[in-house]
DNA sequence: ACAGAGAAACTACCGCGGTAGTACTATCGC
DNA sequence: GCGATAGTACTACCGCGGTAGTTTCTCTGT
């Protein structure tokens, strides 16, 4: 399982209006990219057929339209692109990607939001002992 | 500064190569990543041209071969890709990647390297008020 | 019944990472 | 001097994300 699913910027785009509708048709995902994107129609199509081809995506007939669902959750995907970003920038140490990302928060208060979240996270899995 | 780099797979293993040595010829480059890739010397030469292209290394001629040089620093080009993970993946919220990245360390020790790191660079913080 | 609208299919093209063959050139060893 | 070797240049090709035009089909309204 979780696969190497690595999707691109339009990609990604497509899949979060798939995610929060949790169906929608071509001309749905085309209506509601249209504002931040503005492409055509069929491009959108496009994209859809070569994200079903890749098997994230599959399609049903609807009357006449293809209504298109997600078949992967968006977090496999956000789990297989970030892993492969830790593979490619620190050979797969997930922790030392944390700890990369944690030295470039810059923001204080969310570095306390980090802060209560690890400690959080520490203490629950030390009770779990 | 700190434009859009994004590069590929053997773009960052052979600009890793080019950042621990220094610099390093083709063929220099060809003989490091020979064991754990086995690609032609004409791959490497070809991606060092493309890579010249896009301006993130250089080359001086000596004697009769070309010696390359990073021209960007590993830092400039790991923050650039992170930053597009995160405009991906989580609008461009870095402490929000960053505190995914956390809930997906389940390693206990590594949790508290990261619950170290934290704590010393929210003190720090405070202390430069 | 027919025109027009909407949807899908098919096809095409660009850029780029990745991969490599072939051709040219200069150099080195004999 | 000449052949082998090493190194670069040129060219090509695949896959894929992204973008879209053209064509075909079908349904709907008049």
């Amino acid at each position: 399982m979780s696969r190497k699913y690595q999707l691109g910027d339009l990609q990604l785009a497509i899949m979060r209006v798939l995610w929060s509708e949790g169906e929608s048709s071509a001309s749905g995902v085309h209506r509601a990219l249209w504002k931040e994107r503005g492409l055509a129609p069929t491009t959108i199509a496009t994209m859809l057929r070569k994200l079903e081809d890749k098997g994230v995506v599959s399609h049903t007939l609807e009357g006449r339209k293809f209504v298109y669902r997600p078949e992967i959750s968006e977090e496999s995907v956000k789990r297989s692109m970030v892993e492969q970003l830790a593979q490619r920038l620190f050979r797969g140490d997930v922790a030392a990607f944390a700890s990369y990302l944690i030295s470039e928060t810059v923001d204080s208060s969310e570095l306390s939001e980090l802060e209560k979240l690890v400690a959080e996270k520490s203490r629950r899995q030390s009770e779990e002992h």
